[in-house]
Order: C-alpha cells, then sequence, then structure tokens
RNA sequence: GGCGGUGUAGCUCAGUUGGUUAGAGCAUACGGCUCAUAUCCGUAGUGUCCGGGGUUCGAAUCCCUGCACCGCCA
C-alpha cells in the first residue's frame, strides 16, 4: 500500500473572524502535511468553513446581509488568510457548496432509507441565540448563561438520528483502537461519556423557525442540524461517494480538532458514518487552548489575538514556531507578547540565525563562497554526525506522535550542538596554521551539513527559514523537495556550493516593542 | 452535586513500570573565546516536588484526606 496522508482542520464557523486558535489548528495541519509530504506521502490537506445555522442568520441580519453574502464575505477572509500563513492545504471546502449540500441530503437519504431516522416529538426550553434546547439544570436563574435571555418553552415535531442504536459499536471501537482518539484524556473523556446512555440526536429545524440551512431530502419543511451537516464535509469535499480521492484518502483519515468540539467528533460523527456504512476515520487528534495572559481568549476580553498582526510585528515563521514549540499538544498553553520575544531572541536569533551567519562568515573569509570539502573524521566530528542522525530520528518519532514541542527540542538539540562544536574545534584558530587548512575545510563542511540537516529538521514548521538557509548555504531554491529522510544521512552537502550570506536570519528584538493588541 | 485534570527551582515546564545527591530551557552570577546578530562555550546554584495522614527497606511517583485552580456532565 503506497503511503498516504488525509488531515482535516474542522470547518471554522462563520460567526467569528479568525483568530490564534483558528491559526493554531490550520498551522499544526499545515506542519503535519509539510512533513508527510517531505517523507514521501501522498498528502491530502483539507480546511474550510462552517456556513448554516442560527448563529450565522443572526449575524447576517445584524449586518444588513443576506446569509449567503454574509458567509461568503467571512469564508473569504478564512480563505485569504492561510495562504498569508503559508498554509499549503490542498482543498477549502463550504457547506454552502453545491458539491456538499449533495452529499449531506444523500446521507440522510440513506440513513432515512436504512430506518435510522425517525419522526417524533420533542419539547423544551430553547433559546434562540444558542440554537439549542436547554434541560432545567442547565439555566441559571431560569435564563440562558451565554445569552441571559429567558428560553422558550417550545414543543416540536423533528427528525432523530439512532445514535444510541451505535453506543455499544462505538465503545467497542474505541477501546481497540488505541490512538482512535487522542491524547488519552481526551480518550478517556469520550469513554465516560459513553458510560452514560447516549440519546438520539435531533437533526433537523423546522424551516419554519430556521430557514438557513440544507433541506431534508425527504421532507423540505425540515433543514438539517448544523452539526449533522457540518462533519460531512470531510467526506464531501473528497467527492464521496465516487470520487477516486474519496477511495485513496479516507482510509487514512486524520481529523485535527480543538477540544470544545470533542463530542461531536468523537461521537456524532462515528455512529453517523457507522449508519450510513462508511468505515470511521482513522484518528481524531485533539489540542487544548490558548489562553491569553492566564485568562480565556474571549470577544468580550478583547485579547483576541489577529495572526496578520503577529507575522506584521515578528515575522511569520517566529509566529509559527512559538506555536509549536510552546504547547503541548493537548494541554493548554499561554499566549504572551514577552514569551515570544523570549523565544526569538534566544531559540531563534542568538541559537539558530548566529549559528548560520557565524558559520557562513567563516566559510567566506577562509575560503571566499566556495564551501570545503570534508576531510578525515576526528572523533569529534563522530559525535557531531551521531547527534545529527538521532535528532532526525527523534523529530520523527515526535511528529509521529503529535509532540511538536519535543520535536522542536531536539532539533535544537542539534543547534546546540554545533555551535559547541565550532566552539572547540575552533576553526578561527585553525584558520591561523597553514597546516591545518584540510582540517579547517572539514570543521566547517561539517558546520554546513549541520545547517543542511537542519533546513530539512525545520522546514514543515519554518519553511521559509528552511528555504533561506538552504539558499544561503548554497544549495538553491528546492529545499521543498527534499525528502526527510536526507536529514538523517551524513555527508549530503555538496562541497564547492556558493554560499551567500545575505542577511540575518531573525534580527533580535531589543526594546520591548510592543504593548498592543494583548492589552 | 457527579466525574476528570492540574498543583515540581524566580518564570515555563520534563519527570518513563515507586529506587542511589529531583531535571531542562529561560532569567541570575562568575569564567572562557572572539568566527558570529554584545552572539557562542563552560561553571555555579537555589527547590518543606500544594498541606496532612498512610502503605513500603524506599514515594514527586501508589492509597486516603484537605486546600487551590481548571474542565466536562448534571
Amino acid at each position: 500500500m503506497s503511503k498516504r496522508y488525509y488531515i482535516t482542520t474542522p470547518i471554522y464557523y462563520v460567526n467569528d473572524v479568525p483568530h490564534i486558535g483558528h491559526a493554531y489548528t490550520t498551522i499544526v495541519a499545515d506542519v503535519l502535511s509539510r512533513f508527510y509530504r517531505q517523507s514521501g506521502f501522498e498528502t491530502f490537506f483539507l480546511t474550510g468553513t462552517d456556513e448554516h445555522g442560527n448563529k450565522v442568520l443572526q449575524a447576517a441580519e445584524a449586518a444588513g446581509k443576506t446569509p449567503k453574502a454574509y458567509a461568503d464575505q467571512i469564508s473569504g477572509l478564512f480563505r485569504d488568510i492561510w495562504p498569508q500563513l503559508d498554509v499549503s492545504n490542498d482543498y477549502f471546502i463550504r457547506t454552502t457548496d453545491e458539491k456538499h449540500q449533495k452529499v449531506v441530503q444523500l446521507i440522510l437519504q440513506k440513513v432515512h432509507d436504512s430506518g435510522d431516522l425517525y419522526f417524533g416529538e420533542y419539547g423544551g426550553y430553547y433559546c434562540f441565540g444558542c440554537e439549542r434546547f436547554y434541560t432545567q439544570g442547565e439555566l441559571v436563574d431560569g435564563k440562558c448563561p451565554d445569552h441571559q435571555k429567558e428560553p422558550q418553552f417550545i414543543k416540536e415535531k423533528n427528525y432523530f438520528f439512532k445514535m444510541s442504536k451505535y453506543q455499544d459499536w462505538l465503545i467497542h471501537h474505541i477501546e481497540d483502537h488505541e490512538d482512535f482518539i487522542r491524547p488519552e484524556i481526551y480518550r478517556n473523556k469520550v469513554l465516560s461519556f459513553l458510560q452514560e446512555p447516549l440519546e438520539d440526536l435531533c437533526i433537523s429545524r423546522p424551516k419554519n423557525r430556521l430557514s438557513w440551512g440544507i433541506p431534508l431530502p425527504f421532507d423540505t419543511r425540515y433543514v438539517t442540524y448544523v452539526w449533522f451537516d457540518a462533519l460531512i464535509n470531510y467526506i464531501s469535499a473528497l467527492d464521496y461517494p465516487s470520487g477516486k480521492v474519496f477511495q485513496k484518502f479516507w482510509p487514512v483519515a486524520e481529523h485535527l480538532i480543538a477540544k470544545d468540539i470533542l463530542i461531536p467528533h468523537g461521537i456524532y460523527w462515528p455512529t453517523m458514518l457507522r449508519a450510513a456504512g462508511i468505515s470511521p476515520y482513522k484518528k481524531l487528534n485533539v489540542h487544548g487552548y490558548w489562553n491569553i495572559k492566564e485568562s480565556k481568549m474571549s470577544k468580550s476580553l478583547g485579547n483576541i489575538i489577529r495572526p496578520l498582526e503577529v507575522k506584521e510585528k515578528y515575522g511569520l515563521d517566529s509566529f509559527r514556531y512559538f506555536l509549536l514549540r510552546e504547547m503541548t499538544f493537548g494541554l493548554d498553553s499561554n499566549f504572551s507578547e514577552d514569551a515570544l520575544v523570549q523565544r526569538i531572541n534566544s531559540d531563534l536569533a542568538n541559537d539558530l540565525g548566529n549559528l548560520l551567519s557565524r558559520t557562513l562568515a567563516m566559510v567566506i573569509k577562509y575560503f571566499g563562497e566556495k564551501a570545503p570539502s570534508m576531510g578525515p573524521a576526528e572523533p569529534i566530528d563522530e559525535v557531531l554526525r551521531e547527534c545529527a542522525v538521532s535528532v532526525g530520528e527523534e523529530v520523527e518519532t515526535s511528529i509521529g506522535e503529535m509532540a511538536f514541542n519535543k520535536a522542536l527540542i531536539s532539533t535544537w538539540k542539534l543547534i546546540a550542538k554545533v555551535n559547541q562544536y565550532l566552539d572547540q574545534t575552533a576553526p578561527w584558530s585553525l584558520a591561523k596554521e597553514k597546516k591545518r587548512q584540510t582540517r579547517l575545510a572539514s570543521v566547517l563542511y561539517n558546520a554546513l551539513e549541520s545547517m543542511r540537516i537542519i533546513a530539512i529538521l525545520i522546514y514543515p514548521v519554518m519553511p521559509q527559514t528552511g528555504v533561506e538557509i538552504w539558499r544561503q548555504i548554497g544549495l538553491g531554491d528546492k529545499l521543498a523537495g527534499q525528502e526527510f529522510s536526507q536529514a538523517k544521512i551524513w555527508g549530503q552537502y555538496r562541497a564547492n556550493s556558493n554560499v551567500e550570506r545575505v542577511r540575518a536570519l531573525f534580527p533580535r528584538i531589543d526594546a520591548p516593542k510592543a504593548q498592543g493588541w494583548e492589552e
């Protein structure tokens, strides 16, 4: 079986503009797809927007627009931001796409035909703002906790999906597949949720109450509940049922989500797939939240981080590096400008940037832009080589485990090793001794060779920086085509390449450059 | 109220199935180098591992209990 990889982000709900949370999820997906592409996998990377439902309708009304026009606008914001963050998605799906709507109707019909949908009545307290029913216990002083409004008691007939029918199957599936939901903490949460009997899922909304949705194919008085609609994007984008892309990529599907949408992805979606006769996705990867100054990010606190503002101020690769280095996948992390500047100065400018700078400076000074060649290896060279090879393996393992911080820590172990190597071999001293020119060449070759490996290792996280290093050490512009495996083989750097010391990779940030967006 | 998580050096966090003087990075102090973005290398630390009790030859690690913060459910 050929190597394939399919990664999705959630489709983002268009009642909100892109913030750091969206950026994180999508950049992680980008890092993964770059890494797997680099490792010889045929990959498909999907993102998009979720556009139906009451909240969109309300936001549209508030903006004085039709829901479609409003959705077009916000969806456009998402579509346009990704290239600016070097996100290399293969496709962008919208739930208002005709192709998607048809698949939703197809699935609904299929599940209806097989008897897993039934028409029933439900009465309860309904908050129109939340577009959901509340139980008495959830209400605070009889009001919806989000909207501070009293929900109305409504009784209506709707279609229900027999989710409970698949409960036992799902429990067994999760128990039998250790990595189906990861990290483990979220797997346990889903399992504990499944300890209680599942209720059937209401999958319709009467049109007279909510018109902005996909009509049920078998009863046009109703539209589809947003989650039932949205989750299907993961297969409609692949041209389910007959698309070649679907055949190729669905068996290796991995979803990437934040913890707030664990239940729909961990429970609704696999049971829906089961009912529709489709195999479950392979893995659900769940990450935590970015807190801002120790508190939740929220519109009301006004502490929304705009990805493009961070990029503008500190550079894209610095931002991507920070996101991946700072968060332990699965746990919450803190975002602060101080921490970002700290990372930029110490990890990027001092360790990595300065390493490239000093290496190139010496090559040019002693060999005039023509990269030297490797001589006989001394013990200290062996130590460096072994470090590089093992770091390559560690990075590979860590990314496979979604441990991006560990992958970067390993890479920085190599960077530190090269700095130490230069210190111990002291090429500036060798340069003063005529007899030691061969050794001098060898030492600088090894430093350049290390930079070649480092460029490959950081490429998924920092594509521009990887390419920049590749270019400056004289290997051209084609880093993207390099196999990851080349990072684990020592001695691939081409002697006589024309090195070029263009500019500092990461300028130091001296003063607290800014107050600003996080206050 | 039920379930779960977290609480380790000034800061951010690692700590594998309980085992010798509890670790890393940053920040701090001192020393070295001078190729480099005043960068790099080396050395030095400091901790009632949230409190209390228990199991054990031995517990940050297991059990009970209390406190604080967080999350999910009701």
